[in-house]
Formats: C-alpha cells, structure tokens, sequence
DNA sequence: GTAGGGTTAG
C-alpha cells in the first residue's frame, strides 16, 4: 500500500494522468468496487480509473473509489492515510467526497484533521452542506472547541439551516459536551416541536448527562420524550435512562423503565444489558445485575466490565478476579476499564502477584494506559505495600488528577509514612493544578490519626471546609474521633461526637469503644458499647469488644456476664476474615479454619504447589 | 446524527 501512495505523488503518476485520455472507459464498473473487500483489488481498480482518465474526469468515481477506501481502512497504524492521499488527488472534489473525509475523522483519533480539512474546503467554492455541519459540530466537540463550534453555528444560520433537525441535534450534542448545556436547551426548545426527532431527545438527555452530571434533569427529560405523541423512544433513549437511575442509585425508577422496555418490544442489545447490569449494580443488586448478564448472549468487553465492576463496587474482589479470568477464557480482550477495575480488585486483596501480572498484561496487550489505569496501580501498589513502586509511577506520570494524588496521600498514611503523606498533601496545594476533594481529606486525616497529630489533624478539618468549601461527611467525623482517641483524649472525642451536627453512626461509636478499650476506660467503654447495641442489636462485635475491656482490667465476673448474654441471645462471634496470595492464588482463611489445613499441612501444600507450577506451562494471558 | 462499563473512602 505504501508503495502505491508514493506511486501517487510520482512524476510516473502524472505521466499516466497526462496519457490517459489516450484509453478507452468501458473498465470501470460501479458495481463491482462495491464488492472490493482487499486493497490489491481497490489498487487494480483505481489503476484502471487512473489509467482510463475517469479518476480525474469524474467526480463520482473518485468519490465512490474515496469511499471504498475509506469504509475498508486498510491500514491499521494509519487508518486514514491512504485514503487522505487518495483525496488530495482528486482535482476538484464535490461535496460528498468532503464530507466523506469530514465523516472519517470527525470519528477518528485525530478530530483537529477534521477541522483542517473544512478550513480548506471554505477556500474553495464549494460549500458545507447539511450533511457537512454534524461531523464538523462532532469534532468541536471532541477538542471542546465552544468559539469554533459558534462560529460554524453562525455558518449554519447563514446557510438557512436553521430547522434542519439533522443541523441542530449536533448543536445540542456540541453545545452540552462543551459545558453549554443551557445553549443546548436553547436549541432545543428553539425546534419546531413536529420537526424533533427521537435523536434530538436522545441529545439534550446525554447532553445532561455527560458533562454537568445533571442526571435528575435527565431523568425529567426522558419522563418529556415519553408525553411527546409524536417521537417513540429507542433503545439510545432507554440506555440513557437507565444510565441515569444507575448514577442515582434510584432502583425503582430502573425497575420500571426495565419493564417498560421488556412490555415496550425494545431490543435487548448488548448495549442496553451493559446498562441494565450498571443500573442493578450501582442500586447494590448484585443478584440482578448478575440475572441479566448471564442472559447476555455475545458478551462483549464492555458488559463483561460492567459485571466485574459491580463486584468490585460489592467488595466482591475475589469474584472480580475470577470473572476476569472467565473473561480470558471467553476470549474477550480487556481494555483499560477492565483492567482498572481488577487491578482495584487485587489491591484490595493485598494481591501483589496478580496486580503485577496485570500491570505486564497491559504492556503485552497494548491496553491504553489512561490515568485511571495508573492511579488503580499507584493504588494497588502501595495497599500491598510496595510503596516504592507507587512512588515510582506516582512520580512518572505528568498529569495528575485528583485521584493520582488521594491514592497516593491515602497510601502513605495506611502504611505509617504520616509526615511523608502531610507532605504530598502540602505539595499537592503549592502545585494548584487539582483541587482536593473530600477523600483527599479523608486521607490527610487518617495520616494525622495513624501518627498522632491531634494538632494538624484538627487543622485540616477547618481547612477542609472553610478553604476549600468542603462539608465533612461521617467518615471525617469518625477520623476525627478516631484520632482525639487513639491520642487518649476520650473526654474531648466525647465532646466531639455531641456537638456532631450528624447523628453518629455504629462506625463512629466503634471508634470511641476501642480508644476506651485501649486506654482502659471502662465506663466510656461501656457507654459506648450501649450506644452501638442500640443501633445494632444482632451484631455482636461491640459486646466482643466490651468483653475484651473487662478482660484488660480484669473484670472476670463482668467478661461472663457479656458472653453469657450472647449465648443467651443465640448471637454468635463472627469469625475474622483475611485473605492471603499464595503464588498468584487467592485462599481466604478464617479465624480457627482448618479447611486448609494445619499450618504444617498448609506449608506442605504450598510447597507442592510451588513444584507443580514450576513444571507447568501456563499460558501467560489465561 | 444520539447510546453502555473505570481509579480514591472512617
């Protein structure tokens, strides 16, 4: 091919062009480029075109050879190039062979050549059409370019097109995916209520959806497209919906428009089952989320996601990872959404063999290494405690969001390195390219709690919110109460919890029981354990605690008298829960759980294990 | 022309 496109630009090639008009026509045949699959038939073709004159003479055949070329991208490092040469050499190009080429990149990785190429175009007579304004609205789109996107809008107006519904949906999509959402309901209320078509509802709903997370608004909209007689909603329209209840957690909405769909004759896509699962899963059904991706017949990498992912967001790490392998078996590709959930997975786990495994199954595959991809490696690095490593891709990458700097922060403070993580913190305020938000907070606490810093912690819960306009949720409260705790100061975590303008939680309580227990105060240990019994009667963890503080000062009598209440109350200690990678393998173990053996019993397994994994080829990617 | 899945958390 590449031979060819240099054939294009030869002096060999103007020679033949000059010729041409010495062959006869009859060669070419319509029909038959429609059948081209292969660029050596496409090459024979466009050869004879070249040869006969009709490349150059008529429009129409350069224009469907364009097409061809262009709807069977034969190169896949540079999927546009052959045919971009291939357009610049035709002499004049009519509008369908712009738009074509418009089309192609507005779709592409680069939309910038999309814009290029229309900036050429307007210097020559030909003008955009109605076809021309969606793929050139698209890639303003795609680079957020809102001046330029005006600018073809004033083209558009000119151009009388005003009521075109084709025109104006890209204006809506445009608009709302450069921050415009209020332009783009403009447009919309501004079209003939007869001329909106289904794809102008399906607009202004991602519209909402996409940018400004306006997912109520959304919602409203969609309840809009249902009252209007003269547009039916589509399977777009449902996946939007559903993708909306999924980010409000509102399950009953979901469960409704799910029935809706199913009386309705929707079609059961991947697409919206993809959404289904989403919707179940981030209502906490996992049972249902599951129920609806086994019926997925070719399930594709992004429903596979979707399933996986609703492990993770359960705490299910151990399925996740499991469901990754099915996907492998399956023979699906993951991609970097696969990869970021599994990889949150096994840094939940403590799993550092299969992160690792993961992180080389990126580079194998050549998974697009995003920063979600990173931040869940920085993450998964430092929560199995290879700090060094999180440092090392933590320093690596050049942007950082958000997240790059809360796991990182969070992963200091939970293996000890407090001052270090303080630190980052202060970092992350001097460099003012990312604002905190309230997690990043939640770690900077937690740093002060684990390394005793009543003062700065009790600092950074003012800067939280009077710099920064953050409200503290429970979970800084807790850390709070956490820290004034663990630095024996009961009486001022007590205080702290009354004048909490929330209601404290079992969480909170929890904390106050175990600073009691730590520091020996039985009567705050017993209040505190009241204070969880009344909100969790069956949950036997507070009494266990109790127990054990009577314990610590001695208080045999009072130690029976609290177990003998749990007997009583048929309340059973729930068994502590760690898991441990053996090799790559996940075993989970229970507090005085022998199913895996004795512990010389388990060391003996390992060691076979070890031997027979040394003998085994194992294909690296299942 | 419009659509689905992702990383941080006491």
């Amino acid at each position: 091919m590449r031979f060819f496109t240099s054939i294009l630009r030869t002096p060999l090639f103007s020679f033949v062009k000059s010729i041409s008009f010495l062959r006869p026509y009859h060669n070419y045949s319509p029909a038959l480029l429609d059948k081209c699959k292969h660029l050596k038939q496409l090459n024979q073709i466009l050869s004879q075109t070249i040869v006969t004159g009709l490349f150059h003479s008529d429009p129409f055949v350069s224009s469907k050879l364009l097409l061809n070329s262009l709807s069977n991208c034969f190169h896949q490092d540079d999927p546009l190039g052959f045919s971009h040469t291939l357009f610049l050499q035709i002499p004049k190009p009519n509008i369908f062979a712009w738009n074509f080429m418009f089309r192609a990149y507005s779709n592409s990785s680069c939309p910038t050549e999309c814009l290029m190429l229309y900036n050429l175009m307007r210097h020559t007579q030909i003008l955009p059409d109605n076809y021309t304004f969606p793929f050139i609205l698209k890639a303003c789109a795609r680079l957020s370019l809102l001046e330029k996107g005006r600018e073809i809008h004033a083209v558009s107006l000119n151009l009388g097109l005003e009521v075109d519904v084709f025109v104006q949906n890209a204006l809506i999509s445009m608009y709302s995916l450069c921050g415009m959402v209020e332009t783009a309901h403009t447009v919309f209320n501004a079209l003939p209520v007869l001329v909106r078509d289904v794809v102008s509802w399906n607009s202004i709903i991602s519209g909402c959806m996409q940018t400004h997370a306006h997912y109520g608004k959304a919602l409203k909209l969609f309840g809009g497209l249902l009252g209007d007689n003269n547009v039916r909603p589509n399977e777009v329209s449902i996946a939007s919906a559903l993708s909306a209840c999924a980010k409000l957690s509102s399950l009953d909405l979901g469960k409704k428009i799910h029935a809706f769909m199913i009386t309705g004759g929707f079609k059961l896509d991947v697409f919206i089952s993809s959404s289904l699962v989403d919707m179940y899963a981030k209502c906490g059904q996992t049972d249902d989320a599951q129920n609806v991706f086994d019926r997925i017949p070719d399930k594709n990498v992004v429903c596979w996601t979707a399933m996986i992912a609703c492990y993770v967001q359960s705490d299910l790490y151990k399925e996740a990872i499991e469901l990754f392998r099915e996907m492998q078996l399956a023979r699906v590709t993951a991609d970097s959404a696969t990869v970021a959930c599994v990889i949150s997975a096994c840094g939940h786990l403590g799993a550092l063999d299969q992160g690792r495994w993961i992180h080389g199954y990126c580079e194998r595959k050549g998974i697009e290494m995003n920063l979600s991809v990173w931040n869940a490696l920085i993450d998964m690095y430092s929560k199995c405690g290879d700090l060094n490593k999180a440092f090392e891709n933590f320093h690596f990458l050049t942007q950082k969001d958000v997240f790059t700097w809360t796991v990182m922060i969070t992963g200091l403070a939970m293996n000890g390195e407090s001052d270090q993580a303080l630190q980052l913190f202060s970092q992350m305020e001097v460099s003012n390219s990312v604002r905190p938000n309230d997690v990043t907070f939640l770690g900077v606490l937690s740093a002060c709690s684990h390394g005793g810093l009543v003062e700065k912690g009790s600092h950074y819960f003012e800067v939280m919110s009077q710099k920064y306009n953050l409200t503290p949720r429970i979970e800084h409260y807790g850390c709070m109460v956490d820290l004034l705790g663990r630095a024996n100061l009961l009486v001022e975590a007590q205080k702290f919890i009354s004048a909490m303008p929330i209601e404290p939680d079992v969480v909170i309580w929890r904390s106050l029981l175990f600073a009691s227990w730590c520091h020996r105060n039985i009567d705050l240990a017993e209040f505190a354990a009241n204070q969880i019994e009344e909100l969790e009667p069956r949950r036997c963890g507070a009494r266990v605690l109790l127990a054990n503080a009577y314990a610590a000062t001695s208080r045999w009598n009072d130690v029976k008298r609290v177990r003998k209440a749990m007997d009583e109350q048929s309340i059973e200690k729930q068994p502590g829960c760690s898991f441990v990678e053996v090799n790559g393998v996940i075993r989970e173990f229970l507090v005085d759980d022998f199913s895996h053996g004795r512990r010389d019993e388990i060391l003996d397994i390992v060691t076979r294990i070890n031997n027979i994994l040394q003998h085994v080829q194992v294909d690296p990617d299942i």
